[in-house]
DNA sequence: CGCAATGTTCGAAA
DNA sequence: TTTTCGAACATTGC
């Protein structure tokens, strides 16, 4: 489940059952999603600690504890899973147990996801670290602008679908959303990314921002229900245009699924307009 | 059996 | 040297 508005409602929702837990013990069925660390040296210094907060940086969760920060990425099939009876499942790599008794489950049946602890809470240092520091603006971000995304457009001739998923320019979006943006946009996906005008690189932010904001708003988006019962589902399933879509809803014309980076595209060559 | 899947990274090719 | 492209990661379900 992981675009910024799944994160998102992860994010939230963790912060209402664990904040103020304190970790007892730690387990690692699969230690391989901690990246930075050891395992030992993951679990020694998480023992004891209290979650005080829990933050968001575009993809990735941030668990924010009395002496250390724990940078949590999810990729493609992440979750975590708040129980109060220590069964753990199929799937699940890394346990953190609170003292008393609940525990929470980081759940990745693909086992992409990654975890980075850092023995500090200077958010500051940590930002500056890999691999927040890669994080490029989110689309609500104060800082973004016209003049932002242009000077990372000007050189790229990479279909601009390419270029948004790419999270070091933008942060955010990801394989649904970006086909949502581009589509209220009118912009084809293939459209190579250094020919866009300033209106278009404009609508691309207002429509970022617009879908990713009601997105959260929904709890984002739950489509194709992978294994397992218990999982946070949005609701912003109900309001995509063109993603898993046949007719446009628009000028109802058939949509097209192509492929564009490799990544399953859904696009109205009617309301998109194609490439010379 | 083959392919695609809400993501990112790494090596090879251009 | 820099940028792009596609395979790889690991597993499941259609």
């Amino acid at each position: 489940m992981p675009e910024l508005p799944e994160v998102e409602t992860v994010r939230r929702t963790l912060a209402t059952l664990v904040v103020g837990k304190t970790i007892a013990d730690v387990s690692a069925p699969y230690p391989k999603i901690i990246k930075n660390l050891s395992f030992s040296h993951f679990r020694g210094t998480l023992i004891n600690e209290t979650i005080t907060d829990i933050k968001r940086k575009g993809k990735f969760l941030i668990v924010v504890f009395t002496k250390c920060v724990l940078v949590s990425h999810l990729r493609m099939e992440g979750k975590y899973f708040y129980k109060t009876t220590p069964a753990i499942e199929k799937h699940e790599h890394v346990i953190f147990w609170f003292t008393d008794g609940s525990s929470l489950h980081y759940h990745d049946t693909r086992k992409f996801g990654t975890m980075y602890l850092f023995p500090t809470r200077d958010m500051t240092l940590i930002t500056q670290l890999e691999p927040l520091s890669q994080v490029g603006l989110e689309p609500m971000d104060a800082n973004m602008n016209v003049a932002y995304l242009k000077a990372r457009f000007q050189k790229s001739t990479k279909a601009i679908k390419t270029t948004l998923l790419d999270q070091k320019i933008m942060a955010g979006l990801g394989n649904i959303y970006v086909d949502e943006v581009l589509f209220l946009s009118k912009i084809h996906p293939e459209t190579p990314t250094k020919t866009l005008s300033d209106e278009q690189i404009a609508l691309i932010i207002t429509n970022a921002q617009t879908v990713l904001t009601k997105a959260i708003a929904l709890g984002g988006t739950t489509i194709r229900s992978f294994t397992s019962a218990h999982d946070v589902s949005g609701r912003f399933q109900n309001e995509l245009l063109v993603h898993t879509k046949t007719e446009c809803p628009v000028c109802q014309a058939k949509i097209k699924k192509i492929k564009v980076g490799g990544r399953g595209t859904y696009v109205c060559e009617n309301c998109q307009k194609p490439l010379t």
